[in-house]
RNA sequence: GCGGACGUGGCGAAAUCGGUAGACGCAGCAGACUUAAAAUCUGCCAUCCUCUGGAUAUGCGGGUUCAAGUCCCGCCGUCCGCACCA
């Protein structure tokens, strides 16, 4: 094969991508003797075209997995689509397309924009969530957990979506506004499916410890959302001898600053009493309506309804306490209802200030212990029990143990635990879902579809001309026969949360049996995930859903493993400058995108006029700002190559990228240089060796290898640039020549195009594998990663005065010795001895004169 | 409000255990080659000074240490998550 000057990305491109095809190099492989690698990047959704994240993402764990191959892995590395969603909906209303045609076309064209990337996947494990094949599955698992009591159907407030006409998760209300519409959301009373999450909460909070290799802060998040509160249940009674009602505290210690007792619009109690009292019915409807407004959180004005009861104190029942319904009481946590304890809570404080409720402390600030509190900034701090009768002088901590122990010794409450994470609603009323698998019988109630008669199939015909669910008002898709007694009967409508399917498809790609979800011998081979890899927005609800969906599998004996995710990685978004011009007041700055722009070294001006454009900041990639690169138009221009190496270049990996033209320039730039290189390794000039470019060849071998396994590839292309540097300066010998030869292997996983063209240009003797991407990972000799010499910097009073090369590992004597007689330092003694000289090995010494 | 992360040249960054701060890249400057340009190659590139040397430098102010980007205390700033969670 004739050497082209040039390395032509394009065909390149592509003729490498065939080989692999053709040779079958990324299916997986299973052979008993050899450690297996699973790594997954997460699922796109096909929204129509990938974009700079995905490269990003995709180019991360295809470097992993290369890696891996070359290292004597096993290796499964899968793509799928989480194909089912809202967009398609939308298309569908939009656009009169099917939502199932606008995807399947999307996947169609995304698949094809990433096999581009030459990515090391082995497709013929591609899953899409749409497929009967993999919902009719996820049914099945649905009816197991149905079995396993770990689904449930309720009535209850849900987050309505006005604007989707569905049901939102708490996860998906983001400051009362729902996540994909930003329409306010209602509140209203559904019967809906409910998987129980909050079975595992403790589980799933302690498993938290175990996870080593996931970031602190995805760790974080996820504990903070399942939000373990530690404290006292205890019931009012109402004075007058009516049942009262239960309330939930952290602060059973502040039980004596307690001045008034608060329950939520939303509780049952307040609900009854509206009835009998339109006033009361009237402040309720308006906490509802205020309730999930932006302002009304941001105010945080507290308003409250003195409902004319009280209740006794329960350790002094001579002490009567109003009870108040208030709007900063939530239904959905603990009881529904509080003491409120101002002196020592901001917001009761806030709230006492204003209705002329008394305070009293019961907790010293310092030296401060009177009753009376004054200021409007609550006291939340440590300090001893004041004002409190038994409990004064005691700690905070020992106070709440008095109080607890009391309340259970004498009956009225008891020690318990409350979280924040409340169980999972998964009903959507949507049509572009999995169908949860149950029918509604008169008769029979509320029965599992069969399994035999899974999949429950969406029905092809469907009519979005009215907003709603479309299953819902179908023809005849709904009814059916009851499988209990036979008789009318009608399906199920809604469909599951998306999350749903996201939550166990890394089990389906290591198996994907027709008669079953998945092998459990396969899983037990492959799973957890070694290494999984995409964006923190998914730090809690897909990475929560998932691993609860794992212990719920796990704990009906399906699968051995509790955690699906060995170790995680949270990768940086891809950023760019965004380019503006104002529009003047009022109006919004007209946005320019990158291709419009001629970019300088002091500023940018738009090319269809040559005058100036306003710089912006370097921000995330959005249709909105315009400053979106098309991966497409780079790999047309660049090749793939350049592309993933940009993508890996200079930014940690968690870290933003900021995307420039100059970067991937530069990457194209370094794609070239190194096939030149790679023309070299038949040039040995003299033939002898090069004991320094060995030293630094052998080291950058174990370099890289580490930075790629730890995931540092920023790293790991520093180390090949200085690599190619001390190369290129080097004098041809049979030192330079192998390590041109050994540089196509350690770029391989990062520029497999280019890499695999020089390799196949070697004569055939150079090389022991037809494709590089079948090549072992080169091994670095021990000998040569630790130099013979080193510079030893000599400091006095810590302040970097000379240096000098010596044999590596002298003694700490000789070391001494060979510094105080360097002329330089004799000098600047000026014949004096040093009060003392602190000598580190190898590295340095430091007089102190 | 609560919780967390981060702050190093013009820019992206490195410094793995407290041990020579700024590797590597981008941009820039100077030069070589060229009729010219592109490409390529060579060199320079934290700041200041009295410049074969020296001083100051890792957001600011303290501290520990022979030695601090790294450890401790207190500020300031930026970003992220949660948010009336009792």
């Amino acid at each position: 094969m004739t050497r082209e000057p040039r390395f032509g990305a394009l065909a390149a491109d592509a003729r490498w991508q065939k080989a692999w095809e053709a040779a079958n190099s990324f299916a997986t492989t299973d052979s008993a003797d050899k450690p297996k690698a699973y790594i997954l990047e997460m699922f796109p959704y096909p929204s129509g075209r990938i974009h700079m994240g995905h490269v990003r993402n995709y180019a991360m764990g295809d470097v992993l997995a290369r890696f891996k191959k070359m290292t004597g892995h096993d290796v499964l590395h899968p793509m799928g689509w989480d194909a089912f969603g809202m967009p398609a909906e939308n298309a569908a209303m939009e656009k009169g397309v099917h939502p199932g045609g606008w995807t399947r076309d999307n996947i169609a064209s995304m698949r094809g924009q990433l096999k581009r990337l030459g990515l090391a996947i082995d497709w013929s494990r591609e899953l899409a969530t749409c497929d009967p094949d993999y919902y009719g599955q996820e049914q099945a698992l649905f009816l197991d957990l149905f079995a396993a009591g770990l689904v449930t159907r309720k009535e209850s407030y849900v987050n309505w979506d006005p604007v989707d006409m569905t049901v939102l998760a708490n996860e998906q209300v983001i400051d009362g506004r729902g996540w994909r519409s930003g329409a306010l959301v209602e509140k209203k009373k559904l019967s809906q499916w409910f998987l129980k999450i909050t079975d595992f909460a403790d589980e799933l909070l302690e498993g938290l410890g175990g996870l080593d290799s996931w970031p602190d802060k995805v760790r974080l998040m996820q504990e903070n959302w399942i939000g373990k509160s530690q404290g006292l249940e205890f019931s009012f009674k109402l004075v007058g001898g009516a049942a009262g009602f239960d309330v939930f505290t952290t602060r059973p210690d502040t039980l004596f600053g307690a001045s008034f007792a608060a329950i939520s619009p939303d509780h049952p109690m307040a609900e009854r009493m509206a009835q009998d009292a339109p006033e009361l019915a009237d402040f309720i409807a308006e906490c509802r309506r205020q309730g999930t407004s932006a302002e009304q959180l941001e105010t945080g004005e507290k308003l409250g309804f003195d409902t004319g009861l009280t209740v006794e104190h329960p350790l002094d029942p001579a002490l009567h306490l109003p009870v108040w319904v208030v709007n900063y009481v939530l239904m959905d946590y603990g009881t529904g209802a509080i003491f409120g304890c101002p002196a020592h809570d901001q917001r009761d404080l806030d709230f006492a200030r204003k209705y002329g409720l008394p305070i009293h402390r019961v907790i010293a600030d310092g030296d401060e212990t009177a009753q009376h509190f004054t200021g409007d900034e609550a006291y939340t701090g440590p300090g001893k029990l004041v004002n409190s009768h038994f409990l004064d002088g005691m700690t905070i901590d020992e106070a709440k143990a008095a109080i607890v122990s009391r309340a259970e010794h004498e009956g009225w409450g008891k020690g318990t635990t409350v979280w924040r994470l409340r169980d999972w609603g998964v009903s959507r009323q949507r049509y572009w879902g999995t169908p949860i698998p149950f029918i509604h019988c008169h008769a029979c109630g509320t029965v599992p579809v069969p399994k035999d008669q899974l999949p429950v199939v969406l029905p092809e015909d469907v009519d979005f001309s009215i907003p709603g669910n479309p299953l819902d008002r179908h023809p005849t898709w709904k009814h059916v026969r009851c499988p209990s007694c036979g008789g009318d009967a009608v399906r199920e409508t809604d469909t599951l949360d998306t999350f749903v399917d996201s939550s166990w498809y890394f089990l389906r790609f290591a198996s994907s049996p027709s008669d079953r979800p998945f092998d459990p011998e396969v899983i037990r081979r492959w799973l957890p995930v070694d290494q999984y890899i995409g964006g923190v927005e998914h730090a809690i609800l897909h990475l929560l859903y998932a691993r609860f969906w794992t212990r719920a599998l796990h704990k009906m004996g399906m699968i051995d493993i509790v955690e699906p995710f060995a170790s995680l990685f949270t990768q940086g978004m891809v950023t760019h400058e965004t380019y503006s011009r104002e529009q003047g007041e009022g109006l919004p700055p007209l946005y320019f995108t990158p291709d419009e722009i001629e970019r300088s070294a002091d500023g940018a001006t738009l090319t269809a006029d040559a005058a100036p454009v306003q710089v912006g900041r370097v921000i995330k990639m959005s249709k909105s700002k315009k400053n979106v690169v098309d991966p497409d138009a780079i790999l047309d221009q660049y090749g793939a190559d350049a592309a993933r190496w940009f993508m890996l270049s200079d930014s940690p990996p968690e870290r933003d990228l900021p995307w420039s033209e100059a970067g991937i320039e530069g990457a194209w730039r370094f794609v070239q240089r190194l096939w030149r290189l790679f023309g070299d390794t038949e040039n040995v000039g003299d033939g002898g060796e090069d004991r320094a470019l060995a030293r630094k060849l052998h080291q950058a071998i174990a370099g890289v290898g580490a930075d790629i396994e730890a995931l540092g590839f920023n790293k790991a292309v520093a180390k090949i640039h200085a690599l190619a540097n001390d190369i290129e300066k080097a004098k041809p010998s049979a030192t330079r020549a192998e390590a041109c030869l050994t540089l196509i292997r350690l770029v391989a996983p990062m520029m497999p195009h280019l890499a695999e063209e020089a390799w196949a240009a070697l004569p055939a003797g150079q090389r022991a594998t037809t494709l590089v991407a079948d090549a072992a990972w080169p091994t670095a000799d021990p000998a040569l990663l630790v130099d013979d010499e080193v510079t030893i910097a000599i400091q006095m009073a810590g302040k970097l005065r000379d240096t000098m090369t010596l044999a590596k590992g002298l003694d700490k004597d000789a070391i001494e010795a060979a510094a105080l007689a360097r002329p330089r330092i004799a000098e600047l003694l000026g014949g004096a001895t040093p009060k003392k000289v602190i000598v580190v090995p190898d590295r340095l010494v430091n007089i102190v004169p």
